[in-house]
DNA sequence: CCGGTTCATGTAACCGGTAACATACGACGC
DNA sequence: GCGTCGTATGTTACCGGTTACATGAACCGG
């Protein structure tokens, strides 16, 4: 009654000021608080934090919220908490793909934790990663989910400058940048040899995508096939990442036209060894009989060629959920497990061996 | 000379205010601005339009950029902005999907003209799109690509009330939320109908995935076929998307027990009939004399099959740079095309038919 | 009935940038 | 010599939230 009027009556006045700005136009937290008669403060803890404001205004903040549509901009609310809820990974490509079960284990599990993921597609280009890198670091991400490790140097130096978490996934290093969970892709070579060899393999031919990682496996393979010393007799067809089905039916004949005599294939990609047994298939070469085939990946499809291919697994589901909850942990700085964890791989004899 | 010394000798001095707060320990424009001795605007100018300052403070500032390996802050930029460069795509599902050349084509063409694509997958489930919805909208994309027509009248609402221009692509809606860059499924289905007619096929069946999409081309094929009527006594056999080889193995095993005199094989999706082009082959059932098979997607393997597969064919690149184009035009306020974009389909005809 | 808690809410500052407007200064034309 | 304009930089407010701390009322035991 005795206040002066005037400020009673001109309570919240948005543009009362004399510069004049583009506001989004949406609703905000300020335009529900002032619905409901409380300052946004108290908004945001009926939001966030239900349990530190009274029923009542709890209550009226939600039909608030109902009645506007309110969404909360978590673009302001990332810059003011600095915890932006988002985690980056940065993958080769999604064309047919192994790492495709990662990620929906990541997408699966981060968002299970109130983490949103958003994935680059960096190509199977090294340059691009680098530059992408900016990109991502700009977002302040939460963390960062990397498939395969990085090797530019300054992209290395980059990302462990800027403090964000990190996961290297799908391959082995001895010097991480933070946080690791793969595999050691030369043990996979080494052991398709092995295996391919107590089958009485003697002249194996290998068909291998151009990817660093896979050229890994290749190497191993070569090498543990000679026991040791690298065989230069083993005929090799390396193709454009990513493969595809036709890389494989082309790579046979054109295997069989130089090297008629080989007993196997180690392929690099299971859909690499789909288009090697489909051009056995159409040459009558009977698998396994005349020609051992084995891939890697154990795709879909896998188990269901003719005849069924004996393929390296690995558990592309499991380091996505591991990766996940590594990153979450350390995030919301829980005590996490071993940053650096081997998740192996599996060889699934089939048919095709 | 004359001015109290305290306020020269004390100039930046970043928590000298009783409130301390966490800051995120980041190299800021402020940091950068102190550095080279002027303030923030400046060097924010240096960086955003470097044709406003002189070319020493802007070589200065540069400078400090290197030494201190700064990368700005977006979100703090996207807040004050109101201009977030991040476009984001919600997909159903990656695994050997038809968008992967959309998302592709997305990727480079938005990254062309400055936007990042944040790709969400939403599964098929159409309630888990709703949800995610909140998320994406939360983020304040400066644009949205949804892969099909979302169908939830709430989500609709919602995106049409957010203001953030929307391009719906792979279908084809008589009122899109906003813009929309598709094709019809329904004539897809009945093009492969026609077109099964005029080899002379009497007796076909089909193999479709559960989606929405997938279905309205299998009612559309049936229709057609029957001229109209729809035609109950053709066999259609229903897989969970996202569908993959064995899939169509075990439909084709299923359809032979049930309608042995089956001629042709119209599928929902590529991979599908390829399992019923090995499951043919592997019961010597010879395609295309007694079974003519034909897909839809036009994938990398398509044509590699044996024999060829006949295929619908789409575009999806061209959705792809279609939808960015678009979205950006609309962002920066050029005047754009037409909203509503058929890109339309092709039959490729290959040996399976 | 008083000091100490607890609960609900408020105030001010701050996150790291950008927008809008203001100003200092030199060049230029007349 | 003076008004005008352009250039380089500064000042202030603001984007839409969250954090740290303060305050006021209700409650509570002694």
């Amino acid at each position: 009654m005795s206040k002066p009027p005037t400020t009673l009556l001109a309570p919240v006045e948005r543009s009362a000021s004399r510069r004049a700005r583009k506001n989004s136009g949406r609703v905000t937290l300020s335009d529900l608080a002032a619905l409901v008669g409380v300052t946004k403060v108290t908004v945001s803890r009926a939001l966030n934090t239900p349990e530190l404001v009274s029923v009542d205004t709890l209550e009226r903040v939600q039909a608030a919220v109902r009645q506007t549509g309110y969404t909360p901009d978590l673009i302001a609310g990332s810059l003011a908490s600095t915890r932006s809820h988002l985690i980056v990974a940065l993958i080769p490509a999604m064309a047919g793909s192994v790492f495709q079960e990662t990620v929906g284990a990541l997408t699966t599990e981060l968002a299970a934790a109130g983490y949103q993921l958003l994935i680059g597609q960096s190509g199977y280009d090294e340059s691009r990663e680098d530059a992408l890198l900016d990109a991502v670091i700009g977002r302040r991400p939460a963390g960062i989910v990397l498939t395969g490790v990085i090797h530019s140097q300054s992209a290395r130096q980059k990302l462990r400058a800027c403090g964000i978490p990190v996961v290297e996934t799908w391959d082995l290093t001895r010097e991480p940048i933070d946080m690791l969970v793969g595999f050691s892709h030369e043990n996979v070579g080494r052991a398709a040899a092995d295996f391919l060899k107590t089958r009485g393999v003697r002249r194996p031919a290998v068909v291998t995508p151009s990817d660093r990682r896979a050229q890994a496996r290749t190497k191993a393979f070569l090498k543990a096939f000679g026991n040791g010393k690298a065989i230069s007799s083993i005929p090799v067809v390396t193709v454009e990442s990513p493969a595809n089905l036709g890389d494989g039916r082309r790579a046979l004949r054109g295997l069989l036209d130089t090297h008629a005599d080989i007993d196997a294939v180690f392929c690099g990609a299971d859909i690499l060894a789909l288009g090697v047994l489909m051009e056995a298939e159409y040459r009558d070469i009977s698998v396994p009989e005349k020609l051992r085939v084995i891939g890697y990946g154990d795709l879909n499809f896998a188990k269901d060629t003719t005849p069924p291919l004996s393929t390296m697994r690995v558990d592309g589901t499991r380091i996505g959920t591991l990766a996940a909850t590594m990153l979450v942990d350390r995030i919301e700085n829980r005590a996490g497990s071993e940053p650096i964890v081997d998740v192996g791989f599996s060889l699934i004899e089939r048919e095709s061996t």
